[in-house]
DNA sequence: GTGCTTATTTATCAATCGATAAATGATGCG
DNA sequence: CGCATCATTTATCGATTGATAAATAAGCAC
């Protein structure tokens, strides 16, 4: 109670002020106790909201007061703000990624038009969310390695399976290893998609065009152009070019 | 470093401790007078490659010191610091536009795939720096209306002239209006591009794939496949659907 | 009820932030 | 040279930040 340090001291030293005027009413704080795992559960369930609302630098008091709690306690769950960080990404990452969704893409029961229809209106609907979407590019923007290691994950269990998926349609070998070319020529499949919700949802632009629908005209584009310039891989591969150092032409015969 | 003017102060108001001991030299500055509007550019330029660095909550204090000037120094030629970021978004988003590019992509002189190819060369040789990259997406974050409008600017200078510029060598009305599922398509190619820069620039992904080739794969795939969507819209035009209801149906026939 | 555990709050620190006022000195003009 | 202008620095404020220590009280066991 006599400890006044700082600010007191400040006070004293420059002037009167008799500050302990208007003081507003101590207004007690209604304590409830909350079992800490489910406490922890809605520590970052709320983190994820307000990061991904503000950015990673929200404040620690922002989020106490939305959580109805004071901001010490934060402290009690999480050692440091940087930890809270990361149970956020875990959250979105980790635990928002289907295993089955490279199952999605290469069972063959369904056409692979429909299959790349139905997987891509699953996806998006995870990701096409403010939270997933923001936080990742937060993320990104302060250079973790989050967004590194998950694009990984996208070239592995989505893109190449669609890779091969492909290639089986159009009777090339779909064991042979996929190429560098091919998994970036869908990655322009997917970022278009992608950035249709970068547009839409971060930046509130009013797209008049549906997602289902945007999704179909995207894949039965790609998929009728894909065709050709995968066809020119191939024959590039089987018979290797004349001039190795010649590598920029132009791939794939025009239809 | 130069916080030490608080400490010694505070602790010569508490204690002895003796405070002048170890006191680090007070290392005069060397002044130099720059003409303002230099220092205007000088500026600006070192706060957008800070501010790309770090985002826009980096401190003034860390800019001044990278120009070799003091803090204060910044308010005599920005009211604030948020003026200082309006004059970076100026700086990127405007002045680094080229009204030329929708002209490269109708000029009829050579063939379309080419035009494509370099104009989107040209476009990613000024977006795909961290400086634009970063910040675009900084301010995207924070909700700016900049990104809204440069959307705006993308689909009006861009995308319609390619949208135009497909249909004449379809052999489609080229003055018919752009139909927004058009827009559309072509943001999934421009989507796709992007976000290759994205991938690189941003989360520092090692792409096998040259920037040139990426380019030429997106655009002959986009260019095969975009032809038999697009017909397809064309033929949805001439002919109106019977069931105006039933829009979901996959567009564009097969090949 | 009594008492113990511990979830939660109160009080506070040191650092950093954007911003302002006043002192200083480099430069060009006479 | 002397002098005035104004670009630049010094000093400092008040607010806010992440984090810590100590006091408090909710809820369970008995």
């Amino acid at each position: 109670m006599e400890r006044l340090t700082t600010m007191a001291r400040r006070q004293a030293a420059s002037a009167e002020t008799s500050a302990d005027e208007a003081a507003p009413p101590p207004e007690k704080r209604r304590r409830v106790r909350i079992k800490p795992e489910e406490r922890y559960r809605e520590f970052v369930s709320k983190a994820v909201e307000l990061f991904a609302e503000v950015g990673f630098d929200a404040g620690t008091r922002e989020l106490a007061q939305r959580l109805d709690v004071t901001q010490p306690l934060l402290y009690r769950y999480f050692p440091s703000k940087s930890d809270l960080i990361s149970a956020v990404y875990k959250e979105i990452y980790l635990d928002r990624w289907k295993p089955g969704w490279s199952g999605m893409i290469e069972d063959e029961s369904e056409p692979l038009r429909a299959r790349l229809q139905h997987f891509y209106e699953d996806y998006t609907e995870t990701i096409f969310t403010p939270e997933w979407l923001r936080i990742y590019m937060f993320a990104g923007l302060r250079g973790v390695d989050i967004n590194a290691r998950y694009v990984v994950n996208v070239e592995t269990d989505l893109l190449m399976p669609m890779a091969r998926a492909v290639r089986r349609e159009l009777g090339l070998d779909p064991d042979a290893p996929v190429r560098p070319e091919e998994v970036e020529l869908f990655w322009t499949l997917h970022g278009g998609i992608f950035y249709y919700g970068v547009r839409k949802v971060v930046y509130g632009f009013d797209c008049p065009i549906g997602k289902e629908q945007m999704i179909a005209n995207a894949v039965a584009a790609f998929l009728d152009g894909a065709a050709s310039v995968m066809r020119g891989f191939a024959a590039e591969e089987a018979a290797p070019p004349i001039a190795p150092s010649s590598r920029r032409r132009s791939p794939g015969s025009r239809r």
